[in-house]
RNA sequence: GCGGUUGUGGCGAAGUGGUUAACGCACCGGAUUGUGGUUCCGGCAUUCGUGGGUUCGAUUCCCAUCAACCGCCCCA
């Protein structure tokens, strides 16, 4: 009988974890210099929160939520994405309140949706993304795009492609959405099951439909963009020239569509082009929204956001033979045979430890070849060789593992000596 | 929720209705009484995901079950 990690979930190991470190210093740092600060919000929220803030409609909340109920009696979802939780908290620590608005932030962490995995999606995965609350300016919406991008490209991506799309305002959205209506009605009857349902609860997501897209009324559906009010379609129009400022290209999909109901103006997905990548391409999603601060409670507030999914990131990253750091290897092995010795080996590895230098010993009783093999093995740089001959003479012996060059240097002063080794060879 | 593929030692991977379950990597020991990366020798699966069935006999055939992977839907 073996227990396994539940399915959808997986250990991320020495080797791997190394990777997730440099991608989270990368974006971190990236952040920093977008000046978006980190939030960090729980894991899990009462269901309540998600039925709002993502929407009744979404698949995510009908069909992919981990729900149970606590002991209290209470529902509670653990997070299927970052943006409910991020508003709830600005609305419930009152930070629209403070000054230095408008509010950015990023947060990253896993998310959880009870799906059956696949490549490229697991029910446990970790999501970045950022939140810019407080502001109608399009530039930052650029910004958000920007920054969006400049994490896939700084890192290394080149096969990329970005997506934007304008939902406009509501006054836009309604017209549209009675247009879509009025177009798909007739032909009701020959879109798939889902589509009939989408039909009556959020039109706009017919036309994400992959099933019907080949029906003849898909092509000669209205678009969005035909049904912007000049206010929108101003918007659109800044957005897209702060994009051309910034030397950012981009192809307009009127069919891009954020199902979330609170979704309007700016919308976009970026996806990976390399091959190889899997069936899964979207790398993240974004888009404006307003409403949903006032649904938590808190003032008529707008905000933009988008998240990506460290998975997925990882992936177009090997796709595109990326090189990410690995294993970092050793600065010293401490060899040491006998007792005295490995008494001694282990009050020294704990001094050169203290004097910030990287150090490992043996732990298995190994005999001498096999430390050094081990040594060897682990990547070290330097070998420090301990036995009674060198106890008798009060010092150690220092190996360059490259070299292969030895030398024996006096116990007492091990420390300093190490320690110009290390930073010298550098 | 639906469909496909797979399941043999720590990892990769052969294999057959009948018993010694290849091989490679890794690991351990030795050749070299205290020195690595090469080489040579040796060791390392009462067991072939789990349960049941067929059979004189099953890792190999059948059924079920579980799991993993991939795809559909949708998304990150």
């Amino acid at each position: 009988m073996s227990m396994n990690a539940p399915r959808g979930t997986q250990d991320i190991l020495p080797g791997t974890s190394e990777k997730w470190q440099y991608v989270e210093e990368q974006l971190a740092d990236l952040c920093r210099r977008y000046h978006y600060k980190e939030i960090r919000t729980p894991i899990f929220e009462h269901t309540e929160l998600f039925q709002r803030g993502v929407g009744d409609s979404t698949d995510i909340v009908q069909k992919e939520m981990y729900t149970f109920e606590d002991r209290g009696g209470r529902s509670i979802t653990l997070r299927p994405e970052g943006t409910a939780s991020v508003v709830r908290s600005y609305v419930q620590n009152k930070v629209y309140g403070l000054p230095n608005q408008p509010t950015k932030y990023f947060y990253m962490g896993p998310m959880f949706r009870y799906e059956r995995p696949q490549q490229g999606r697991m029910r446990q995965f970790v999501q970045f993304g950022i939140e810019a609350l407080g502001s109608d300016d399009p530039a930052i919406d650029a910004e958000v795009l920007s920054l969006a991008l400049n994490s896939y490209r700084e890192l290394g991506l080149r096969s990329l492609k970005l997506v934007v799309n304008s939902l406009g305002d509501q006054e836009s959205r309604e017209a549209h959405r009675a247009a879509l209506v009025r177009h798909f009605d007739p032909h009701r009857e020959e879109l798939c099951a889902d589509c009939q349902v989408r039909l009556d609860q959020n039109p706009l997501r017919v036309l994400d439909c992959k099933k019907d897209r080949e029906h003849p009324a898909m092509e000669t559906a209205p678009s969005i963009l035909e049904y912007l009010n000049d206010y929108s379609k101003g918007y659109f129009e800044q957005v897209k020239q702060y994009l051309d400022v910034m030397d950012i290209d981009y192809v307009v999909d009127p069919n891009l569509v954020r199902g979330l109901d609170y979704y309007n103006h700016t919308a976009f997905e970026i996806m990976s082009e390399a091959e190889g990548f899997g069936a899964i391409t979207t790398l993240s999603g974004g888009g404006r929204y307003t409403g949903l601060v006032q649904e938590v409670g808190g003032p008529e507030t707008s905000g933009i956001g988008f998240a990506m999914s460290i998975e997925r990131l990882l992936m177009a990253l090997e796709a595109e033979n990326v090189e990410l750091p690995t294993d970092e290897g050793l600065d010293v092995f401490f060899v040491s045979l006998g007792d005295e010795a490995n008494r001694t080996a282990v009050k020294l590895t704990d001094e050169l430890r203290r004097a910030g230098i990287q150090v490992d010993k043996d732990y298995l009783g190994k005999k001498m070849k096999a430390q050094f093999k081990a040594a060897d093995r682990l990547g070290s740089k330097f070998v420090l060789v301990l036995g009674d001959q060198e106890l008798e003479n009060g010092v150690i012996n220092v190996k360059n593992m490259a070299s292969g060059e030895q030398q024996e240097v006096a116990l007492d002063g091990i420390i300093e000596h190490m320690k110009k080794e290390l930073t010298g060879g550098k």
